[in-house]
DNA sequence: CGTATTTGACCGGCGC
DNA sequence: GCGCCGGTCAAATACG
């Protein structure tokens, strides 16, 4: 597996864009597959009612009911890593479930595998050197450079709390050892130099000045795919509305502004743009907090119907979008690219032929991991979410090969319909309650690229 | 028809 | 006070 480059920082201040600049590495530079994390994940904490677990996460930065929920962004992101296709079978270290246990409450999540690197910088977060930062430099007015482990923090990565409506709490993120791959031989940051993290001056941000914001840098899918339009947002199962998208001086790219749909009257919202210092890498912004359960399939899909970019995308459409990414592109060649790889969420998830079966199955996926996460972590990706693989493998080189190559969403090749009738069957037993409508009707389902809309 | 996206215009904070 | 800039609004448009 491929080691992840340094992280660094450059010195611009007070763009969240470079506040942590995680390198893609040889992940955003490689063929590697740029739609993993549109896998499902698994349910680090299935708390959705506990007191003593709200308790523990009252002092969540985003004061955040339901910071015992799922975490639809972390489950995403989390499954590559549980998925056996991209962890390592010695993921042995413990570093972020103890590291970040009782320390960093705002950094509710933590993901990591040896694909993606997402990383969150909060604002408010602690930067306590027990916590998950303490392995990655601070910068800023503060010269102390942590260290940072090359070899613990293959992966500093943690869902952005401001995302979820309920945050993770440290302490239950036992399974980030599935994730963490065996450190002290597949680090990702080896060779590398440090991760840099800089406050962000907050300068601005004026009318959410006083908000907490979380920072999420993760590899920008679309960098890798070539897919002819739009960005490959991550999903986090929130339904994201985009309502707004602007060119950021300094930054050839634009940001997408987005707020959330589930619930009329969340203020939930994030910004998704690249990096200006590494293209490959998306840094999702998220203000203030959800003010309701993440949804279900069905408000998340509100009004979701769109899979497919415009079909005039290349066209006359997109000539104002264009104009206004050639406004700040300085290269024809970035002029392209941002006329390719705008932060629009039409194609998130770089899905845009999801189907729905897939998504289906996602949600089965899903429904399941809120089930039996312990056991996961202890035994591995369950046998029910192994996708059905082309030759049942383990072959995952081949078979990511083979997504670099395709252009249809590799989830297709991933579930398969033996897989996802399986999981559906599971999960009717496993969720005796119906708490989620998986087999809903074609209006209710959220279709994987529609789920990934809007980041 | 309902919903999402696009995008020009507007607003307000901040620096000068 | 003015201009810059980021963030938001809302009308137009696209899509299923």
């Amino acid at each position: 597996m491929c080691s992840f480059f340094g992280l660094e920082m450059d010195n611009y201040q007070g763009d969240l864009t470079d506040i942590v600049r995680a390198s893609a590495g040889a992940l955003g530079q490689s063929d590697a597959p740029v739609s993993n994390w549109e896998f499902p994940s698994k349910p680090l904490n299935l708390s959705f009612s506990s007191s003593a677990a709200m308790e523990d996460n009252r002092d969540n930065v985003f004061g955040d009911p339901f910071c015992n929920m799922r975490d639809p962004l972390l489950h995403e992101l989390n499954v590559a890593a549980t998925s056996g296709y991209f962890s390592s079978p010695n993921s042995t270290d413990h570093m972020l479930s103890s590291s970040l246990d009782g320390t960093s409450n705002d950094f509710s999540g933590a993901i990591a595998s040896n694909i993606l690197a997402h990383k969150v910088f909060d604002e408010e977060m602690d930067k306590s050197p027990c916590n998950i930062f303490s392995r990655i430099q601070i910068s800023q007015n503060n010269p102390t450079k942590l260290p940072v482990s090359p070899c613990n923090s293959p992966v500093i990565a943690a869902a952005a709390a401001a995302s979820s409506p309920r945050g993770f709490k440290a302490s239950s993120m036992a399974s980030i050892d599935m994730i963490n791959t065996n450190t002290s031989k597949t680090c990702l940051i080896d060779n590398a130099g440090p991760v840099q993290i800089s406050p962000p001056r907050n300068l601005g941000i004026k009318r959410r000045k006083s908000q907490a914001k979380k920072v999420v840098c993760i590899p920008a899918p679309a960098a890798a795919n070539s897919r002819p339009s739009g960005e490959v947002v991550p999903s986090d199962l929130w339904a994201w509305r985009k309502y707004g998208q602007k060119p950021i001086k300094g930054s050839p790219y634009p940001r997408g502004y987005y707020r959330c749909s589930s619930s009329k009257g969340c203020s939930a919202r994030k910004q998704v743009e690249r990096s200006r210092t590494d293209p490959n890498m998306l840094v999702i912004t998220y203000t203030s907090e959800h003010n309701h359960p993440w949804p279900t399939q069905r408000n998340a899909l509100a009004g979701s119907t769109r899979s497919q970019p415009p079909k005039n995308n290349a066209g006359a459409s997109k000539s104002s979008l264009s104009c206004r990414a050639q406004k700040t592109a300085n290269t024809a060649e970035e002029y392209k690219e941002n006329s390719n790889d705008t932060l629009s969420p039409t194609m998130v998830g770089g899905s845009s032929t999801a189907s729905a079966p897939v998504k289906e199955e996602v949600e089965d996926i899903e429904k399941q991991m809120e089930i039996d996460d312990t056991d996961r972590f202890s035994e591995g990706f369950p046998q029910s979410y192994r996708p059905a693989m082309p030759a049942e493998s383990n072959q995952s080189e081949d078979f990511f090969a083979d997504l670099g190559e395709i252009e249809a969403d590799p989830l297709d090749l991933l579930f398969s319909q033996g897989f996802t009738e399986d999981v559906q069957k599971e999960n009717k037993a496993l969720d005796p309650f119906g708490l989620f409508d998986w087999s809903g009707d074609t209006n209710t389902n959220i279709s994987f690229g529609e789920a990934n809309r809007g980041l």
